[in-house]
RNA sequence: GCGGACGUGGCGAAACCGGUAGACGCAGCAGACUUAAAAUCUGUUUUCCGGAAGGGAGUGCGGGUUCGAGUCCCGCCGUCCGCACCA
């Protein structure tokens, strides 16, 4: 019994793909082309079997359309700017560049060791002046165009380090190294215009039919379009108005208050005078800018003793809060409240004793009686209590409160998006700076073209917070392009997600160096036939992505809407957490089972097992790839990261896993080397006939053949891994023995072997190469066509048919394939346990579904 | 809080458009080979009653639609993901 070497072969054929170019992807508008990209990775360190899962489903996507004749562009690169490189800076005094470069070599190399059929000549990293050149240029474009712009907004601020915080560096309220409580900054950023494109990319989502229907839904809930009313409100005692915008303009008869955002103007105005304003909206600042920690927070508002007059009622005046659950970026950054049709509004007004009228009364309810106490109600009824409005249903009353607004002339009908446009400017050092200088005469000035790229300065240090480009001695301090005058450079740079949203393009051309792209290349590669990626991107990565391709194709780069025309997201790895009784987390290799109890390694304190939890570097509960890659070989890993959980939910890694996928790569192996016959030479012409067994055979590998077609082509790795295993298992079946001559039995087992082997390539594609080439195929696997399944095999002249009594199983029998219903009614109603079930009574009804069950009932 | 998903044996899962629930694998049990172990191979394995034939129950929980529901509808419960400065 022979072993596979897997370190050898792996490495031999690693070899050769790389020694013919067998990757290198190469325009030809001769050929159908497919682009397959996985979401590139952040070069974080080193990689564990979580981050393997998605190239190894990349690959197999790419290898299979490969077989099936299509010219595949499969590149990879490095997502190679951003805040972590930071963190090892000041952490330990590394360079962000030194550390990203490192850590890309580490990872690459890894990389290399999975097989992974990228075209390794079209390596990027994002953090190079080559690649970030041209998002400058990008940026500039944009400008032009009106979709980049200036603005003021928040961000998180330590007062102690005096840093601007991620949302992420913000835990409770509190910076994560200082622990200070984060107040809000206001800044002057840089902003793109989504919103420009908020109905075209919300409309387009109906044409992407190869993605998942969540994330189109989570798109279509994030751009958010909703139509309403924008109003203002008139104030008592002040010739201003407050501006309101709503979804509920029925419901304007049972406003009780208006409530204004903490960060709305009129809310600075009064806090200049009002210092118990001031430190509320201060106390509202503490909770930082993410939407999660504002909407979760505890409801809390502050009167300010004005009040405004009801447009309907100006008898009627409304008292103005503000409160910290309004936010500032939605609609109008203020708001009337209509507690009795709201939940928010019922619990602000419940803890502020404000009044509760109801106004929209369910059918089913007496308008005398109908009441809300503590949860809103939101669905349809009758308008009471509202003036003109009063007896109309809720849609009729939004019109007419629309109407009559207008008519007044303080308001008129809008549509409002959630979506928001997109806040790029960064404090930070590691990051795309932003080409642009600021003059105190000519203000902001692009930097010329022919400047470009406006590169980092690489003497920076990290010694003390803040962004290092804003300290730098010499870095900022350019003479102004227009004027020739002492000016300042942008020190911020770019979010990283800048350079995310093009890089797909990037690849079409990645040496190209007088633009981002070139024309060909482009229109020859995109869009991506296949992108992969984890669901967390579901929203801001993909939406930036569809918003730039749009961007660039408005600048004139390309004609092209949608960047992705299949997308496919794939779950976590997970693995079990282990923690000492100290309360250290534990890796895995240092928990070992004792006596049926997991213990440490050394020392053999208890250990608690936790749950399952996504592979993490804070909780240790990684697999390192590299261990795995050395003790089973890069195509256990990845058939184990293919064949336990269907791609978009979460795999768990286990030991027994690894195990299991090892044990099948074993049974291949001998399986194509020792068969149990004597294989007929790679071929040799068919016999004249086949004897029943050999039939049977070729039958299961046809029918393998369809199914694992079909599989792959939706995706469904786990099953197609499930009929190679049984495919394998019904081959080895085949011994010579029983009816028909052993020759048709050889025959059938080398055709099943060879068709095992190519539908085992993508997959495995070092074990088929060998075993491609044991089994004497010419040339290279990685080149041979996909195998074409006979029609003629695959469908069966009699199945198997379920019968039911009432819709309980009582039998099963055989029937020509697609036989009558009076023939399959006479087999069922024949059946002695069909006859007992039925206990004596007639058939009233018998329903026939063809080849699958006749169902008698009684 | 808002938005999105998921829940099937001891475990990972399969079940196409509403049609035989548990394919395939892991773990377990029994056996073969072996001095022994490992490796490998064979059988068995949702659960309850039964010697068997056969029968009952069963897809997070409670209802409903249907000849027939894991699948569709309504209401709960639980878990996970995203929320705009992590990538």
């Amino acid at each position: 019994m022979s072993r596979y070497n897997f370190k050898e072969t792996e490495a031999k054929w690693q070899a050769a793909w790389n020694a013919q170019g067998t990757f290198r992807a190469v325009e030809d508008p001769s050929r159908p082309k497919y682009y397959v990209l996985e979401m590139f990775p952040y070069p974080s360190g080193r990689l564990h079997v979580g981050h393997a899962r998605n190239y190894a489903l990349g690959d197999v996507v790419a290898r299979y359309k490969r077989a099936q004749g299509f010219n595949v562009l499969h590149p990879m690169g490095w997502d190679a700017f951003g805040l972590p490189a930071e963190n090892a800076a000041i952490a330990n005094k590394v360079h962000p560049a030194k550390w990203t470069f490192q850590n890309i070599d580490v990872m690459g190399g890894q990389l290399r060791l999975l097989g992974l059929s990228y075209d390794w000549s079209r390596e990027l990293a994002t953090c190079t002046p080559e690649y970030y050149v041209h998002e400058q240029r990008l940026f500039l474009d944009f400008l032009d165009k009106g979709l980049a712009y200036r603005k003021e907004s928040w961000v998180n601020w330590d007062p102690v380090d005096q840093t601007v915080l991620a949302n992420e560096q913000v835990i409770d309220g509190r910076g994560w190294r200082t622990g200070a409580p984060v107040e809000k900054r206001k800044l002057s950023q840089w902003f793109l215009r989504i919103t420009h494109y908020a109905e075209e990319l919300l409309d387009a989502l109906a044409t992407l039919d190869r993605w998942p229907d969540k994330v189109r839904l989570m798109q279509e809930r994030w751009i958010g379009k909703s139509s309403g009313l924008r109003f203002r409100f008139d104030m008592v005692g002040r010739p201003d108005t407050i501006e309101v915008f709503t979804t509920r303009p029925d419901t304007l008869y049972g406003a009780s208050f208006v409530a204004l955002s903490p960060n709305h103007p009129l809310a600075a105005e009064l806090a200049e005078k009002d210092p118990k304003v001031a430190a509320f909206i201060a106390e509202c600042n503490r909770l930082g800018t993410s939407e999660a920690a504002i909407e979760t927070a505890e409801k809390l508002g502050h009167d300010t003793g004005l009040r405004v007059a009801h447009p309907f009622d100006p008898d009627r005046t409304l008292p103005v809060w503000i409160a910290n659950f309004v936010l500032m970026e939605y609609g109008t950054g203020a708001i009337f409240g209509c507690p009795a049709h709201d939940q928010r509004d019922i619990d602000f007004a419940r803890k502020y004793d404000l009044p509760v009228i109801p106004v929209v009364v369910p059918e089913t309810e007496d308008p005398a009686t109908f009441s809300v106490e503590n949860e809103a109600y939101t669905g349809p009824g009758l308008l009471r209590n509202s003036g003109f409005l009063d007896g109309l249903d809720v849609e009729a009353a939004k019109r007419a409160a629309i109407a009559r607004m207008e008519e007044l002339g303080r308001g008129e009908g809008t549509t409002v998006y959630r979506l928001r446009d997109w806040g790029v400017s960064r404090q930070r050092y590691w990051g795309c700076p932003i080409p642009v200088i600021h003059c105190d005469a000519c203000g902001v000035v692009p930097v010329p073209r022919d400047q470009l790229p406006v590169t980092l300065p690489e003497d920076v240090s990290f010694d003390r917070p803040g962004n290092p480009l804003e300290h730098h001695p010499t870095w900022k301090h350019v003479s102004c392009p227009q004027c020739g005058g002492a000016a300042r450079r942008e020190t911020d740079t770019f979010d990283t997600f800048f350079e995310s949203s093009w890089y797909f393009a990037r690849f079409a051309s990645p040496q190209y160096a007088k633009g981002p792209f070139t024309r060909e290349a482009a229109q020859y590669w995109l869009p991506v036939d296949q992108y992969i990626g984890g669901v967390e991107h579901a929203v801001l990565h993909l939406l930036y992505s569809r918003f730039f391709t749009r961007a660039m194709r408005d600048c004139g780069y390309l004609d092209l809407a949608e960047p992705f025309a299949g997308l496919m997201t794939q779950g976590m790895v997970t693995h079990a957490t282990y923690r000492e009784a100290g309360g250290d987390w534990l890796y895995p290799e240092e928990v070992e089972i004792r006596d049926g109890r997991p213990v440490k390694r050394a020392g053999g304190g208890s250990v608690e097992v936790g749950r399952l939890e996504k592979m993490s570097k804070s909780k240790k509960n990684v697999v390192g790839l590299e261990h795995m890659v050395e003790t089973y070989g890069a195509d256990t890993v990845r058939l184990l990261l293919l064949s336990d959980s269907p791609p978009d939910r979460d795999l768990e890694w286990t030991e027994a896993g690894i195990d299991g996928a090892w044990r099948y790569v074993g049974r291949l192996w001998r399986f194509v080397t020792e068969p149990s016959l004597p294989l007929p030479p790679h071929g040799a012409p068919a016999p004249a006939s086949f004897g029943e067994k050999a039939l049977a055979a070729r039958r299961a590998t046809h029918k393998t053949i369809a199914a694992v077609t079909q599989d792959l082509d939706r995706f469904h790795f786990n099953k197609a891994v499930a009929r190679i295993r049984e495919l394998t298992n019904t081959l080895a079946e085949l011994d010579g023995a029983g009816e028909g001559a052993p020759e048709d039995q050889a025959w059938a087992l080398r055709e099943g072997a060879e068709v095992l082997i190519k539908l085992v390539n993508p997959l495995m594609p070092h074990l088929a190469e060998e075993l491609w080439q044991r089994i004497g195929g010419t040339g290279l696997l990685a080149d041979q066509s996909w195998p074409a399944a006979d029609p003629s095999l695959v469908v069966e002249d009699t199945v198997k048919v379920a019968v039911q009594v009432n819709g309980k199983l009582r039998a099963t029998i055989d029937l020509p394939r697609d036989a009558a219903q009076p023939e399959a009614e006479a087999a069922a109603l024949a059946e002695p346990n069909v006859q007992r079930a039925m206990e004596g009574k007639p058939a009233r009804k018998v329903i026939l579904v063809p080849n699958r069950i006749v169902n008698v009932v009684v």
